[in-house]
DNA sequence: GCGATCAGCT
DNA sequence: CACAGCTGATCGC
């Protein structure tokens, strides 16, 4: 496709259109909310959510695309010196909420960014995507495929994210008197925690600004931020460690769930090779397994495939494992780009000191410092880390100074 | 002082 | 390992 007409998850550049498959951190690198290069095309969710994320962005930019909806635009190509046509199908990628495919068609032939996605197809959403992808396509195949390839390795699989959520409430069910907590990220894993909340008749505790976030997505009842209401709460996934397990079940029993497709996720709760007694990694998963990726490849038969996840262990090309599927040669095909082992580029050996400030101390093995910088970012966005450590406080009986 | 970016970590 | 994301340091304005 003609360099300068359409971005998708791209900020930086000069672009006639721009693209947002969905609001996680990797995908809005370089938005922020001075940006205004040009008009943003997302789901609705998305853009219901966008201004949370970024408080003070030109509305006036949005435009919100429905999901299994086709809309056609008008761009201007700087190499053909005219107006171009595009058609643009925007197709539920069942990933975090908000999450969609693009696929693009013009005079450049068929373009799908699938985004981040899970193509899981039991499923009654997938099944949507699956005929809206379809009906777009119209009996054509896909000539070039940018593919979320996180886990593009056939040693990756894992069930249905029902199956597993059930697998969670028998967990939970099976420690009638411990505490529960549960990994999550600023947005995902929303239908998790309201399986688990059905099924056990129980509200889940979120921090503030998480629950701020459900309450965008719909979510009035189910969620809360008082930790007398449940003993089951969702936590910051970067503050559940072996080390907050320790603690939490030195006050009181309690087991963690981290809820991940990457199996090496449960060295979170190792130490020393042991697994953590109360730790209980499950696979679940908003990614597409391999055999799922396979699946997608056989029904769009792309030309061409890149990689969007460029990640050490990711980079390999996933034309290696589809190679043999449907008479393609991807292996004859342009390789893989933008795809480095990022090892290779890191730079080892740092001997700068680390020079412990003052203000940092540690409760049970959670810190409770925050520095300046921490400060202003939790001003702009709202308070995280504050509300981690009400509820290490709340548990402790510590007064915060 | 502030935003952007990077290194480091999980 | 690093899904996605936090923290702190540094640099330029």
């Amino acid at each position: 496709m003609e360099k300068g007409l359409i971005s998708v998850d791209r900020w930086g550049q000069e672009s006639q259109a721009y693209f947002l498959t969905h609001l996680h951190a990797d995908h809005t690198k370089g938005l922020s909310p001075q940006w205004c290069r040009g008009p943003l095309f997302c789901s609705p969710i998305s853009a219901h959510l966008l201004p949370s994320k970024f408080p003070g962005f030109d509305p006036s930019l949005i435009r919100v695309l429905d999901v299994g909806s086709t809309q056609c635009l008008s761009l201007h190509s700087h190499t053909a010196g005219s107006q171009v046509r595009v058609v643009v199908t925007t197709i539920d990628a069942h990933h975090c909420p908000g999450a969609v495919m693009y696929l693009f068609r013009g005079e450049f032939g068929c373009v799908l960014y699938t985004g981040d996605f899970r193509w899981e197809l039991r499923s009654k959403r997938a099944m949507m995507g699956k005929k809206t992808l379809l009906e777009a396509l119209q009996g054509d195949k896909v000539d070039a495929l940018y593919l979320d390839n996180t886990y593009c390795h056939p040693s990756f699989s894992f069930p249905p994210r029902e199956v597993v959520a059930e697998q969670v409430v028998d967990i939970i069910t099976r420690h009638p008197n411990h505490d529960v907590i549960i990994g999550i990220d600023t947005l995902g894993k929303e239908d998790l925690l309201l399986h688990i909340s059905q099924a056990l008749g129980t509200k889940i505790w979120v921090w503030p600004e998480r629950l701020q976030i459900m309450h965008l997505l719909g979510f009035d009842d189910i969620f809360t931020t008082n930790s007398n209401l449940t003993r089951v709460r969702a936590v910051p996934r970067y503050s559940f460690t072996f080390d907050t397990l320790e603690s939490l079940n030195t006050i009181h029993p309690t087991i963690g769930i981290m809820p991940s497709g990457l199996p090496w996720d449960s060295k979170i709760f190792n130490n020393d090779d042991k697994l953590h007694q109360y730790a209980y990694p499950v696979l679940y998963s908003e990614h597409s397994c391999f055999s799922e990726l396979q699946e997608f490849m056989k029904l769009v038969q792309p030309s061409i495939v890149t990689g969007i996840v460029s990640s050490s262990f990711c980079y390999i090309n996933p034309r290696h494992y589809f190679s043999r599927l449907n008479n393609f040669n991807y292996e004859k095909a342009e390789s893989l780009k933008g795809n480095r082992n990022k090892s290779l580029l890191r730079r080892t050996g740092s001997n700068r000191l680390k020079v412990r400030k003052e203000g940092k101390f540690k409760i049970a093995g959670l810190s409770f410092h925050r520095g300046r910088v921490a400060i202003m970012r939790k001003e702009r966005r709202g308070a995280k880390i504050a509300e981690t450590d009400a509820l290490c406080t709340s548990k402790l009986n510590v007064k915060m100074g």
